[in-house]
DNA sequence: AGTACCACCTGACGGC
DNA sequence: TGCCGTCAGGTGGTAC
């Protein structure tokens, strides 16, 4: 469950549960994962140092150890992380371990293998060299305005590109237009100064709550409740609709969310 | 430049 | 019960 406010999750999940904590070993068990790097190559760098710090950008984690270099990790879309006493049972589909001091462990998890782990120098080096826009959550409303204004087609296509906008994914990008009122559909080009500044508030609204909620129990209105085709919208009856939209489903409220209304909306 | 489609992976679920 | 198609919050490459 990978976009931005799960990843801000994770991130302070590390920050209460790993940091400070020495580095007593390094586990590789899946070299897909880690792209070919070498369990060797991941002691060779982690072992025997802290993590001292947690830092996120868009969708990507950071964990900063003494020494100063980075484990970053991605996540793909079923990655997770898992801290625990090593007296336990492993979690499913551990990829990499790092034991810790105080005979813990964290654990990253992948059922589907599609995000990697990694090593880097330099978190704002990695990021310009992938070409990663700012991060949706720090990200001022005139850049955005700015940004989506350069840019032609699908809104959500937008949203979704992490070059233009680091963080939001296919669940957030519906949400965020579902609470603004815009069609998944809708052209940047149809929008005025006026949407694209709600686009904004909407986005941060949506971000800054989903982080709050920890991600699960979001406002019964939300369509993040109930997001599939033929569920009732909380906000005005109709059915929910799915349409393939930038090769990935799109869920709307044909009502709420209606084609080419633009600044119509409140 | 923007879009569609495929590939990479595994698991869950519904229909037959 | 087993098999098959479809879908799932990721990115990256290709072809138009």
């Amino acid at each position: 469950m990978p976009e931005l406010p799960d990843v801000e999750v994770l991130k302070r999940y590390i920050k209460s549960t790993s940091l400070g904590r020495f580095i007593e070993g390094v586990e590789v068990r899946d070299l897909r994962v880690t792209r070919g790097v070498s369990a060797r190559r991941f002691r060779y760098a982690l072992r025997g140092r802290s993590i001292v710090k947690a830092d996120r950008h868009g969708k990507y984690l950071f964990a900063g150890v003494s020494g100063g270099s980075w484990l970053v990790m991605h996540f793909g879309m079923s990655g997770s992380l898992s801290f625990y006493s090593r007296g336990e049972e492993e979690p499913g589909y551990t990829r990499l371990v790092l034991k810790l001091s105080g005979f813990s462990a964290l654990a990253y998890t992948s059922v589907r293998r599609l995000g990697f782990v990694s090593l880097v120098a330099d978190v704002k080096m990695f990021i310009d060299a992938k070409g990663i826009g700012p991060d949706a959550l720090v990200i001022d409303k005139d850049t955005f305005v700015e940004l989506f204004r350069s840019r032609k087609g699908f809104v959500k296509s937008a949203l979704m590109d992490q070059r233009v906008l680091a963080g939001l994914g296919n669940i957030y990008s519906d949400e965020v237009l579902f609470q603004s009122g815009i069609h998944p559909g809708a052209r940047i080009e149809e929008l005025g100064r006026i949407d694209l500044e709600r686009l904004f508030r909407k986005m941060k609204h949506v971000l800054d709550v989903a982080i709050d909620r920890r991600v699960k129990r979001f406002p019964g209105n939300w369509l993040i409740q109930n997001r599939s085709a033929g569920a009732t919208c909380k906000r005005c009856g109709s059915k929910i609709a799915r349409e393939k939209l930038v090769g990935r489903s799109s869920y709307f409220c044909p009502r709420c969310q209606e084609k080419g209304l633009g600044s119509l909306r409140p």
